[in-house]
DNA sequence: TCTTGACACATAGTATTACAAGGCTTAGAA
DNA sequence: TTCTAAGCCTTGTAATACTATGTGTCAAGA
């Protein structure tokens, strides 16, 4: 939320966000508030600069759509992307692990 | 290890680690690596700036050991630290329980 | 003896990051 | 018309873990 805990983990979820289905930075912002059940209720100003980090990152990939009411960029996983979100949930869940071990949880 | 996805964790896991006891900067980075399984190799460079926040936060006291072979800096939780343990401790269970409805684990 | 490595502490500087704060535009409701 | 939500963007900032480097002690081995 409001502290330093979400730094590094942050591309994990966005990338999580997307693998459900290619979706516009808005978008990406409800989908977190939901997914987190409330818990991850994150600003534009973290969520636009991520984006295009991973983009330039080649993780995703963006147009802007057509025959929408508003402009929207419409971000979607790349294949890399996907081998890097595999990746991502392996580490992850061997960090949750040892905070756990070492927090005796 | 050698990401940003420590940050904002580590303070929970040095007062984890020091919660079992008090301890020197040198053991607890010993703590670390073993009770994490080796995933929690630390630098004494982060070890150390570490520790001297969360003493000026005030949860954590220490005095320089007498009577040792080397000299060392002994550490251990304040009653403030011990609340704010618990408080980060709910906090990461928290997070990672987001984190994890988030990616669907 | 000399050297290497572990033990033990410390700090200055760096890169990365999430975020705050601001700005821009458009559509639909009041 | 006015306002709010949708939708995008960027600049600057504070916090952080880490790199690099320095200091010194002690034990063991070459």
């Amino acid at each position: 939320m409001n502290n330093e805990s979400l730094k590094g983990h942050l591309d994990f979820l966005l990338l999580s966000v997307l693998a459900n289905g290619a979706a516009h930075g808005y978008a990406v912002i409800e989908s977190l508030r939901q997914q987190s059940g409330g818990h991850f209720d994150l600003p534009e100003g973290t969520i636009y600069p991520a984006l295009h980090r991973l983009e330039a990152q080649d993780l995703l990939k963006s147009y802007w759509q057509e025959n929408a009411p508003r402009r929207r960029r419409v971000y979607e996983l790349t294949s890399k992307g996907q081998k890097v979100l595999a990746q991502r949930r392996e580490e992850w869940q061997a960090f949750s692990k040892a905070v756990n071990a070492t927090a005796g949880i």
